[in-house]
DNA sequence: TTTAAATATACCTTTACAGGAATATTCCCT
DNA sequence: AGGGAATATTCCTGTAAAGGTATATTTAAA
C-alpha cells in the first residue's frame, strides 16, 4: 500500500464536518426518523434539513426508505466501522514514536554533515 | 447528559475533512516531519503547508516543537482516542435498531389515528 | 553584519457551500 | 378530480476558506 492514499471514507467524514449535519447523525442514534422530525427537533428549516439529508444519504452515512410521503431515514452501520477500523490504525503510531523521532534526529544530523 | 451537544471534537474532525490536511495526518504517521518536509512530500507550496498544519496545530491534531529555524509537527494521540471512543459509541446503535424502529412505527400509527 | 534558509503571515482572488424563500413533486384523503 | 401534507429541488445571496504571491521573521553561518 503506498502512503499516498488516505484509508477513510472522505465523503463520509467530510458531511460529517458539519454541525447540522452531526447533530443530525447523533438524533439519529435514538431510531429513524422523518425529514420533518428531524427539522423539528433540530429547528431546521425543511429544505435545509433536506439538503443536509441528502449529503449525509449521498455519502453513505445515511439510507432512505419510503413510506407513502414520508422519507425515513436512518444510520448505516458501515461508514462507522470504516471509521473506526480506520482510528484504531493509529494505535501502533503512538507506539512506534520513540523509534521514529529517534531515526529522525539521525537523519537530520547526517544532512547536516552534507 | 443532553442529547444536544455532540461528544466528539468537530474542530479536529473538520480539520481532518481537507484532503492535503488528511494527507499530512497519513503522512506524519510515520513520524515527525518540518514543514519543508511535508511540502515536499505532498507537492505542496510552502505557505499552504503552514497554513495546513496551523489548522491542524489550533485544533490539536498536531503538536509543534521549534528546532531553531525548523519547526518540527507530530501528531498527538488525543483526538484520536477521542474519536475511537465516539466511534465506539455507535455500537449500541446498531443493537438497538430494530427495538428503535418497532417503537418508531408505533408511534406513527397512533399520531394517524388523531 | 550581511546572506541565505526555513517558516509564518498578510493580502488578494476565487470558489464551494450553507441558508432563505419560492416552487415543484408526490402521495393520501375526501 | 381536488386539496393539503411531506419532501425535494431550484435559484439567489452571503460568507468562509483555500490557493497564489509577496513579504516579514527568525536563525544559522560566513
Amino acid at each position: 500500500m503506498s502512503g499516498g492514499n488516505p484509508g477513510i471514507d472522505m465523503a463520509a467524514l467530510s458531511a460529517l464536518a458539519e454541525p447540522n449535519r452531526m447533530q443530525i447523525v447523533e438524533l439519529l442514534r435514538e431510531g429513524p426518523l422523518t425529514v420533518g422530525e428531524i427539522a423539528d427537533r433540530l429547528g431546521l428549516r425543511q429544505p435545509q434539513a433536506s439538503k443536509h439529508l441528502k449529503v449525509l444519504s449521498d455519502s453513505g452515512v445515511v439510507e432512505v426508505t419510503a413510506d407513502a410521503n414520508r422519507r425515513i431515514y436512518k444510520l448505516r452501520s458501515e461508514p462507522f466501522l470504516t471509521f473506526q477500523s480506520w482510528v484504531k490504525s493509529f494505535r501502533h503510531v503512538w507506539e512506534e514514536r520513540f523509534d521514529n523521532l529517534d531515526n529522525y534526529l539521525r537523519e537530520l544530523q547526517s544532512k547536516d554533515n552534507q
